[in-house]
RNA sequence: GGCGGCGUAGCUCAGAGGCAGAGCAAGCGGCUCAUAAUCGCUGUGUCGGCGGUUCGAUUCCGCCCGCCGCUACCA
């Protein structure tokens, strides 16, 4: 026991892990965004800015994949080094971004020397210590798809997913044991169910590592546009080797220990179901051989379909997120995109559905809140929100509402589930509408006898539309600022909702604008 | 072929061994503060098909039909 002593005296000493830490991937320079990209982005942006809301330390970051043949083949094609492409091309991401109001605390470049160095020093160490070997591989090899293919899949000397000639190449490369890992894969997805969600890509790990495990290639020759293997310069690493690493060298891999030993593991690695291998089975690999320790959870969530078809790049980049934003604001594509669907399953697109989605919820339930409460308070009390006299059980009532929609809330944005937290907070937006219904305060206002009765009544009405701004704010970061502008009052504070939902009646005295609507509705022809 | 998932109201989807649910859309009614808005009321569903276990299954099991995912490196 004493020499536990002694080690908990040290340990106290030593940073401890104490920020939430989420990825997205880091998307690939070769590509422009398209509502796939932005569909992973946002929601991890939600579930981020809901932590931070509650009070919770947060670090979010995203970033570009700038390396591989393919961008250079890109950069070649339009004359220009794959540098120059990367730089070219990697504000377009930030660009949409900026639009989306994605809350990143960092925006990684994988060209940069903060992630090639200690990337380089991780590989080396784990050639030094035998993880890594050399060795030939001969195979059939598709340059679209930068990767080899087991001769059992080629059809007709065609790549099976570009259906277009493969080439046969013998290749020195360097290998990664992967295999001596299986077993140890298996005891974390059976020790951890929780390690790779949803169940089902879980189970689709499981069989797959059960099913055996080849040691993966980890260089290249055939082209230079990579991180170089420090001790072998003809080789440049396989993009993934590379670039899932961004997920350690931003938080201070080999460079900031006490930064790295606050923030890592990650609390949640968010990814589309195409790369769930990737962060599953490889990933976690790397680490173990690295000695860190792994991500708390990767959360793989399905694609959306167009047409009730799996969507296609063609339909992708065909709805672009600056079409959608040109119409329905980051506020509605951010809302449409956490609350159609269940996340982790693949769910249905389409311009028809967002703008009844968006008219229905947005426009018609909470921006005519908006505007009604406050018309009446402008028009009855000069603007200013009254004080509020005896309440009765109608008043207690919505309270009640208003912390049980912040519980919920709370409890499904850590299922991450955004459709069901958003579903209680928009239960509640409907409550508030039922409640001036039930109270109907433009007949208070012809009775000068309840004047007391319309200020309690107004006063609730608004004191519940400032929850519901606080609560949609890691949804809709610029409704919840416009709203709380209209109402008078300031930017949400973060600290747990249980106290700043359920905070009384602050809002006494303050006036309040009621400015241009909220959520203008949408008509429903799509622009051409 | 192997492993796994799905098939529930017009649409998107919840659900659970014991009287079939929500939201949207539709219809009717109320109200008039508000963004032709809001509030109330109203459906129809052989819960994919056929068997089995059970006092009782849409829920568990088997088979069948139809879609889909994974099966070595595409958000």
């Amino acid at each position: 026991m004493s020499i536990d002593a002694d080690i908990d005296i040290s340990a106290e000493s030593a940073p401890k892990k104490d920020i939430f830490y989420v990825t997205t991937p880091i998307y690939y320079v070769n590509d422009v965004p398209h509502i796939g990209h932005a569909y992973t982005t946002v929601n991890a942006d939600f579930i981020v800015r809901y932590h931070r809301l509650a009070g919770e330390q947060v670090f979010f970051l995203t970033g570009t994949d700038e390396h591989g043949q393919k961008i250079a083949q890109a950069a070649e094609a339009n004359g220009v080094s794959p540098q120059e492409w990367a730089d070219r091309i990697h504000p377009r991401w930030r660009e949409v971004w900026e639009r989306l109001e994605i809350s990143y605390d960092d925006f990684i470049r994988t060209t940069e020397d903060r992630h090639i160095k200690p990337v380089q020093e991780l590989v080396q160490r784990l050639y030094d210590q035998g993880d890594i070997y050399l060795a030939t591989y001969t195979g059939p090899y598709c340059v679209a798809c930068e990767a080899f293919y087991q001769p059992s899949e080629i059809v007709g000397g065609l790549c099976p997913i570009h259906e277009r000639p493969v080439e046969w190449i013998e290749e020195e490369n360097y290998f990664f044991r992967l295999s001596a890992y299986a077993d140890r894969l298996i005891e974390l997805y059976e020790s951890r169910p929780d390690f790779v969600q949803p169940d089902i890509r879980r189970n689709e790990v499981l069989s797959f590592v059960r099913s055996g495990l080849q040691d993966l290639s980890i260089s290249r020759t055939s082209f230079s546009w990579g991180v170089s293997i420090p001790w072998d310069p003809r080789h440049v690493m396989y993009v993934w080797l590379d670039a899932l690493q961004n997920y350690t060298t931003a938080v201070g891999q080999g460079t900031d220990p006490d930064r790295f030993a606050r923030t890592w593991p990650a609390d949640l690695h968010l990814i589309g179901k195409d790369i769930l291998r990737q962060h599953a089975i490889i990933w976690p690999a790397i680490l173990m051989a690295a000695g860190f320790d792994l991500p708390r959870k990767v959360f793989a969530h399905g694609f959306l379909t167009v047409g009730g078809k799996k969507m296609s790049k063609t339909s992708l980049t065909g709805i672009s997120p600056h079409l959608l934003l040109d119409t329905f604001g980051s506020d509605g594509y951010r809302y449409h995109f956490l609350r159609e669907g269940t996340f982790g399953q693949d769910g249905p697109f389409s311009w028809e559905s967002m703008t009844a989605r968006y008219n229905a919820d947005l426009a018609n339930d909470l921006g005519n809140l908006v505007s009604r409460s406050l018309a009446m308070t402008t028009k009855n009390f000069d603007a200013v929100v009254p004080a509020p006299g005896e309440s009765t059980p109608l008043e207690d009532a919505l309270l009640a509402a208003g912390v049980l929609a912040a519980e919920q809330m709370d409890e499904r944005v850590r299922k991450l589930d955004p459709a069901g937290a958003l579903g209680a907070v928009f239960e509640f937006v409907r409550a508030v509408n039922h409640y001036i219904d039930d109270t109907a305060p433009w007949k208070l206002a012809k009775d000068p006898a309840q004047r007391e009765r319309l200020g309690t009544v107004l006063h609730t009405v608004c004191e519940a539309i400032r929850q519901i701004s606080i609560l949609i704010s890691p949804a809709m970061p610029s409704a919840s600022r416009r709203i709380r502008e209209q109402l008078g009052i300031g930017p949400v504070d973060s600290r747990p909702l249980s106290e700043s939902v359920i905070s009384g009646t602050s809002l006494v005295g303050v006036k309040v604008t009621k400015g241009d609507s909220i959520f203008p509705r949408v008509e429903v022809e799509k622009p051409a």
